[in-house]
RNA sequence: GGCCUCGUAGCUCAGUGGAUAGAGCAGCAGCCUUCUAAGCUGCGGGUCAUAGGUUCGAAUCCUAUCGGGGUCACCA
């Protein structure tokens, strides 16, 4: 592309003409703000010290040193210590004749190199999806095709919370008060059903709190003593000893929960490569334990609990091991780290987890590296904020949560009742309306999310719910359907695009700003992976369907006489198509031909 | 309390040291006999939390203060 010649010929330019080796951070390319005249600016300040001349005197020097060495130069200004380049016009003419039909434009050509393995999603078993896990699988899964667009070899991993003392509430709950209801007697989808009785637990629980703190005991004590969870507990342990029935009760429930997850991952479109059991994996971590303590880099207390002194690197003192020989929770995941390292020698781990949880991943990297694995760097904790109602942080046990499948079947709702009110409904058969508010739906939901840097708080407003026209995924959507439109009438009309133009055809400035955007798509994709954010892909597509929309309503496409002038705008058009639909496909969002 | 993080228009958010801080929504006013009006155009709206500092240049970096969130379990 242009800055890398711009790149390259600047630094020959600040050779020869002060002597000066300059880094690459001191060349400071940027678009032309639309206000002044050209295309690409050099922030020339960095030069003025070597130069010893005034900013504009310098930036005036290098002007002319571009033209004069710089085919690709057209002409330049200086505004203060800013040099604005114009590209001549053969220069974009030629990178639309060269692009417009390349289907993979913006991904880059797939590295031979070593894995880059994604986790996210990773739910407990014991209730169903609700947004903050949209989020999570959102992230997670758009972070994923980015990485691959840039060029990695990826692999997508869930890691299911399977087993714990949450599942056995509801179990325990199921049995007591559950009658035998199933997915098929009562119709509620599998997940759903065990929510239900995991509520249902917590609602019986605090019930005996209650009673025992009426009784005199304190709250804290009241909430050991409680016969439910003591009785809980008692199922973890059978469970933990491998006891038939307990085992039994919990695959059926866990299979109930897998059958609705399945579900409501196919209605979002998320897939994962290799699915985790925590089941299988969370004794992994004691043997690492115990080389820690052999090597010394770990202590053993008197009553046999294991812990690191962290406080040389500004941080606590971490229990590693219980005083009873059981897991915790770091234990599991210094397992399933070393078990993820051992079976892809990964470039990168990166684990999609909120950030609730940052504390976690920097004791896990540093008590990794007392063990001498040098790979914990290449651990990536992105810690995504937390999705915030206006009433606050979401609580399951509370209610306060936003349910996935109930979201996502608003959102369908929402964009059928718009498509009626807008009178679209007559053009499409059942099944293709159907799909149609689904595309939408999901696409307003899936960019509203995407749209947020991932490592900040966001707010979600049920009431007002999510947006289907302005700075959203459906105006993306449009955008890409009326390109169709024009695109299917100009077939029909037998009109061609043209292959290459001559030097006489003029470039408007709608024109010129939308190949502009075009232009920028393949570096912004490395950018976006570089930052971990599908946030900065999103926007994106929004600027380039917001240039398009411009362009579209000032100069007119079919009805265009000279054929130059139509063939480019023709071209531009499904270029533009083709960039909306990869940028989408980094968001894991579809696109409709017709809406 | 220690540590981490956020604070930009009425609301939701962009802006990873560069020019006069930008969008969408909401409000107001226009544009469909012409390629899809889920669109386009215009108007109003700002002490970038506050105070210092670094720099040719700060919403962006540093320090302090104020405010929101998170975290500091033999829970996961």
């Amino acid at each position: 592309m242009i800055e890398q010649i711009l790149t390259g010929k600047i630094t020959e330019a600040v050779k020869n003409l002060y002597q000066l080796e300059a880094s690459p951070s001191q060349i400071q390319l940027q678009n032309t703000r639309k206000e002044f005249e050209g295309d690409i600016t050099l922030v020339v300040f960095p030069f003025t010290r070597v130069s010893r001349k005034s900013p504009e005197a310098t930036a005036a020097e290098m002007g002319e040193y571009l033209q004069a060495n710089l085919a690709e130069v057209d002409n330049f200004n200086v505004i203060k210590g800013f040099l604005n380049i114009s590209i001549k016009k053969e220069y974009w003419l030629s990178f639309l004749t060269e692009n417009y039909l390349f289907e993979k434009f913006g991904f880059q050509e797939k590295q031979d190199s070593k894995p880059v393995v994604v986790e996210y999603s990773s739910p407990n078993t014991n209730k169903p999806l609700h947004l903050g896990h949209i989020r999570n699988n959102l992230l997670g899964f758009s972070l994923s095709r980015i990485l691959q667009a840039a060029g990695k070899n990826v692999v997508k991993v869930n890691l299911v919370n399977d087993r714990g003392i949450h599942i056995c509430k509801s179990m325990l709950a199921w049995q007591r008060w559950g009658n035998g209801e199933t997915p098929e007697s009562s119709g509620l989808k599998g997940d759903h059903l065990v929510g239900k009785y995991y509520v249902v637990f917590d609602k019986y629980f605090k019930e005996e709190i209650a009673v025992l703190v009426a009784g005199g005991m304190n709250a804290d004590e009241a909430s050991k003593k409680a016969p439910l969870i003591i009785e809980a507990q008692q199922i973890l342990q059978k469970w933990e000893a491998g006891d038939e029935e307990v085992i039994n009760l919990w695959k059926k429930m866990n299979g109930w929960v897998y059958d609705g997850f399945a579900i409501t991952y196919k209605t979002l479109g998320i897939e994962f490569d290799k699915t985790y059991y925590e089941s299988q994996t969370y004794l992994l971590g004691k043997e690492l334990v115990q080389e820690g303590v052999q090597k010394g880099v770990y202590t053993r207390r008197a009553d046999g609990s294991v812990w690191i002194d962290l406080s040389a690197e500004g941080m606590d003192e971490k229990l590693l091991l219980r005083s009873d020989g059981t897991s915790v929770y770091m234990t599991q995941d210094l397992g399933t780290a070393m078990q993820r390292y051992n079976e892809y020698n990964p470039e990168q781990l990166i684990y999609v987890v909120g950030n609730e949880q940052e504390y976690h991943f920097n004791v896990l990297k540093v008590v990794l590296k007392h063990l001498g694995c040098a790979w914990a760097d290449s651990i990536y904790h992105l810690s995504y904020g937390m999705v915030e109602l206006p009433a606050g942080k979401m609580k399951s046990r509370e209610g306060t949560v936003v349910d996935a499948d109930d979201l996502m079947q608003e959102m369908f709702d929402t964009s059928e009742a718009m498509a009626r009110e807008l009178g679209k409904i007559e053009a499409f058969d059942t099944d293709e309306a159907r799909n149609l508010y689904r595309t939408i739906g999901l696409g307003a939901l899936k960019y509203f999310i995407l749209k947020v840097d991932p490592k900040k708080n966001m707010l979600f407003n049920p009431a007002e719910s999510v947006d289907f026209n302005g700075n959203t995924g459906p105006f993306i959507q449009y955008t890409y359907a009326r390109i169709k439109s024009v695109l299917r009438k100009a077939d029909e009309a037998g009109y061609e695009v043209l292959l290459s133009y001559d030097n006489s055809v003029a470039l408007h400035p709608e024109e010129k700003e939308l190949l502009r955007k075009l232009h920028d798509f393949p570096a912004l994709v490395l950018q976006a992976a570089d930052m971990h954010s599908p946030a900065v892909i999103a926007n994106y597509a929004f600027e380039l369907a917001s240039e398009y929309n411009r362009f579209y309503h000032e100069l007119t496409i079919l009805k265009e006489e000279n054929l130059q002038s139509r063939g480019l705008r023709l071209s531009l058009s499904q270029f533009t198509a083709k960039v909306i639909v990869n940028a989408l496909w980094m968001l894991g969002i579809e696109v409709p031909e017709r809406m």
